[in-house]
RNA sequence: GAGGCGCUAGCUCAGUCGGUAGAGCAUCUGCCUUUUAAGCAGGUGGCCCCGGGUUCGAGUCCCGGGCGCCUCACCA
């Protein structure tokens, strides 16, 4: 980090040879910098106000004509990055971006004066100024502000990507994202969107009288989820701690404290593989709703996610990757048992004998260990044959228990869960249950998983005795549901990695 | 973790059979007071990702490594 603290130290940068290459031009620009400070101009000042903003001056006068203009002169004063510059000699046109869009300003010397334009000319593409002015339409009608005054606010010292192209290396727009987002429009819409996505949600669950709440990211037992978890350490507590892998827990605890309807939007973290679908750390939000059942939730989504679709994109029909999303309701529900029935040619009898189960997975070419129980097996036929085949919203049903150890039984069938998993795109959008409120069933549920982590399932649930401890004071019957953000805006703003969605997504080094 | 592809000027990209490193934009100098990727003329700018090897000679061929992207496996 280097920091400017006056003409030595530039000085001093300048003459530095060793670590870092630099251009060519970063001295170039140093030099001017010098000059500024030469002329006594202070090249970072703070005391500039910009009045209004490009968009708000593009959309307020686009009506005016030329002539209007000139009959009834409109100042304003903007600042911004130059993002474009062409240069007459003794006049310029540059581009200033801010961050509701760009405008033009014309820079004349008779207009601005002798001072303020030597000032312009050490300015380049990349810095930040101010101007002040009226408004003008050019010969060929583009709104313009006039300069009278000009104030340079930022010397930038690194030269921006190129105009026409913009940055395309994959690799600097994820480690560089704020050039990315100066020089790329398309991805600054997308996080606008995201923006636009979480306050959609975030008002709709207030609108229905829930809380928003803020539950611990350092766990001492990463519960909640099936995955691998971060480890990290306190130092003071002497304690191993956990990145959380889910706030489900702590949800349900607050659902047993009265709160009664309760979300929350933030981080998960888990300790597992990077792919176009899969960052470290990922937001998820998670609501719970007493008195309500997996039912109620289905109508709450199909209603939620709907709505957002209409308000964000303007129709229920969206394209993703050049296929066609109809978000319009209702959605298509199925069991996940019909769903492995429609799209292969299981029979009946896999979802009563687990060993014809294992061998119609097995010609499936799945790869099953003998340990894996039966509501294991199905859940790998369902996810090898079914899965993908829901392109359009669809709500799947009714998973196996043993997939399940935080859901409430089926009252019908104790070998399914009330629980809803909500496809598009062949991919889980939403996971939502009926929750298992019996506090003697839950520890027996855990205590399961213990088993499996002790056959080598890592990602087995691991007890939670405070938990059941929680459910042990009553807690009433509730639904609830995660869905993860981020693979709801790649779907919503048609992107086809999670990297594209996630600011600063993670990186090696 | 496995396989495929990529890494050359600040940015976007060429680089033939292994023979002195190229273009456009940006930048610099000059001209130009309504341009739209402004224009004209002339310049500057390179750890060809890193390290070995083959060769008289490597951006180019071989081996190892780094980083990224894609596909697959695990996962949401």
């Amino acid at each position: 980090m280097i920091i400017f603290k006056g003409p030595d130290v530039e000085q001093k940068i300048l003459e530095q040879k060793t670590v870092e290459q630099r251009s060519g031009e970063f001295e170039q620009r140093l030099e001017k910098l010098k000059g500024l400070r030469a002329a006594g101009v202070e090249p970072y000042p703070n005391d500039f106000k910009p009045g209004t903003t490009a968009g708000a001056v593009s959309g307020e006068f686009s009506s005016l004509s030329k002539e209007e203009l000139a009959a009834n002169p409109r100042t304003v004063s903007v600042a911004g990055r130059i993002m474009a510059h062409r240069d007459f000699g003794k006049a310029s046109f540059v581009r200033i971006q801010d961050r509701s869009g760009s405008i033009q300003a014309y820079i004349k010397k008779d207009i601005l004066g002798d001072a303020a334009f030597n000032v312009f000319r050490l300015c380049d593409v990349g810095d930040i100024i101010g101007v002040e002015g009226p408004l003008f339409r050019t010969r060929t009608d583009e709104l313009t502000i006039e300069a009278k005054n000009l104030r340079l606010l930022s010397k930038g010292l690194s030269p921006l990507p190129e105009k026409w192209h913009g940055l395309k290396d994959v690799e600097a727009r994820y480690r560089q994202r704020y050039l990315d987002l100066m020089v790329n429009p398309e991805v600054k819409d997308v996080f606008l969107k995201r923006s636009r996505i979480v306050r959609f949600i975030r008002e709709f669950l207030v609108s229905r009288d829930y809380i928003e709440v803020e539950t611990p990211m350092l766990h001492p037992i990463a519960g909640g989820a099936a995955a691998k978890p971060f480890k990290t350490r306190h130092n003071a507590l002497d304690m191993d701690m956990y990145m959380r892998i889910a706030p489900e827990l702590y949800l349900k605890r607050l659902i047993v404290a009265g709160l009664e309807r309760v979300f929350e939007i933030n981080r998960n973290f888990r300790n597992e593989g990077v792919s176009t679908q899969h960052n470290p750390e990922f937001t998820m939000l998670e609501f719970y709703e007493a008195y309500a059942t997996f039912e109620d939730l289905i109508n709450l989504t199909e209603e939620m996610i709907s709505k957002l679709v209409l308000e964000l994109c303007g129709s229920m029909k969206i394209a993703y990757q050049r296929t066609e999303i109809d978000f319009t309701p209702p959605w298509t529900r199925i069991s996940v048992k019909d769903a492995i029935l429609k799209y292969s040619n299981a029979s009946g009898d896999i979802f009563t004998n687990k060993e014809k189960a294992m061998q119609f997975a097995q010609g499936l070419g799945l790869q099953i260990p003998k340990e894996l129980s039966h509501g294991k097996v199905i859940t790998e036929i369902f996810e090898k044959t079914a899965e993908h085949m829901f392109i359009q919203p669809t709500f799947c049903t009714h998973y196996p228990i043993e997939v399940s150890p935080l859901a409430r039984k089926n009252a019908q069938n104790p070998e399914i869960v009330d629980r809803f998993e909500l496809l598009v795109m062949g991919k889980e959008i939403a996971n939502a249950f009926s929750e298992l409120n019996d506090p003697v069933d839950q520890k027996e549920r855990f205590l399961k998983q213990q088993e499996e982590r002790a056959h080598g399932d890592l990602e087995a649930h691991e007890m939670d005795e405070d938990y059941v401890r929680a459910l042990e004071y009553g807690m009433p019957p509730t639904a609830g549901q995660g869905i993860g953000i981020d693979r709801l805006v790649m779907l919503l703003t048609d992107s086809p990695s999670i990297r594209d969605v996630i600011l600063f997504p993670a990186l090696r080094r």
